[in-house]
DNA sequence: AGTGTTAGTCTACAAGTGATGACATCGAGC
DNA sequence: GCTCGATGTCATCACTTGTAGACTAACACT
């Protein structure tokens, strides 16, 4: 990483920028993630995220939006073991997970606070609410959004290390304990 | 509050900022909580903080050791709607929801981290796990955890009100609700 | 080789943080 | 009424954060 000097590419470098502030953001939120950080991660000096990406919270939007076209802004049915386990492993490649942060601790920024909501609503809440109502509960919003809430809690104390099992947990593991509760919350 | 000038009571002066912690360390986590926010909401100088408990660190290893000696650092059980009913309510008083946030979200100071670790092992996590070793769970530990993590997603997306159903749902529905989730999760 | 655009580096700044210590002011005890 | 310790106020510090802008270095093209 450190001895090889690189070719001269914009674009790759703000692909990596990018691609460093998702593994960031997903891991310690967008105030807990700092620009020289993301720099040191992405081995490109952190003026360049101005340059490129216009400001931090520019970068934190765009990192929203998943590049990989596969999943788009797709709905993710959180009762699924191996789409959460899809989830859960692929943080660095623009799920949902920088959202998650969202929901936990309300961002300084008013327009990363409201980008990070839309996506969560979309992708998450709304998918879980429409089963539930489906399944006739009077509540569906109501558990939809804590079965979200729950997994923002998970996510985030998973990638924290602060509880020893659930770190080392594997994400399948994780995956289907939480599945299977979200299933229970919504489907009943 | 503003107009009143009021008696000069430093016992007083300390217990109003220590209130003030807990509330805005609850809300907000540790990082989140300036000590200007808490001297503002305690209504007296942010410079006194350090005078009365020696840091913002040291302030907040306060808070997390209850005051009403009633629920000292005793365990909670988290299957019990009517227990988790009262912690969601008693945000303020010293319950372990200042702590919930370092699962969340590792804190800057270690000193800090250990102390709220400490007490979420003890009070939380710890009981849980017995619980569900109890019931046979051979992953007691991840189960339990997982409770607990699920329970710190759902304390601090309610307190944010960034999911509106969530934020504005009474306690004793979110306890309910969540209640029902661990009791299936740790002795199913 | 020379040149001009592009890519990257570095210094510096304003705003916000927790903390410190000098200063002002209250009020209990003589 | 005075004094002096206790209590509260204020200006300021060192540090971190995101951002801006001047500067340097590399590459493509003639």
């Amino acid at each position: 990483m450190s001895g090889a000097r690189r070719a001269r590419d914009a674009q790759d470098t703000r692909a990596r920028l990018l691609a460093a502030a998702r593994t960031l953001f997903a891991e310690r939120g967008y105030e807990g993630a700092t620009v020289r950080e993301i720099g040191q991660a992405a081995d490109a000096d952190p003026a360049l995220i101005a340059r490129y990406f216009g400001s931090k919270a520019a970068l934190y939007v765009e990192s929203l939006r998943p590049s990989g076209a596969a999943t788009g802004q797709s709905p993710i049915d959180i009762t699924e073991a191996t789409v959460l386990t899809g989830v859960i492993e692929r943080l660095r490649e623009g799920g949902p997970t920088p959202a998650l942060h969202a929901a936990l601790r309300r961002h300084d920024n008013d327009e990363v606070q409201e980008a990070a909501l839309a996506t969560l609503m979309t992708r998450l809440v709304d998918p879980a609410a429409t089963r539930a109502t489906e399944a006739g509960s009077p509540d569906a919003r109501l558990r939809a959004e804590l079965a979200v809430a729950a997994l923002a809690g998970i996510l985030a104390s998973r990638s924290t290390h602060a509880l020893e099992a659930l770190g080392n947990a594997s994400p399948a593991e994780v995956a289907a304990l939480a599945a299977g509760l979200f299933e229970e919350l919504l489907a009943p």
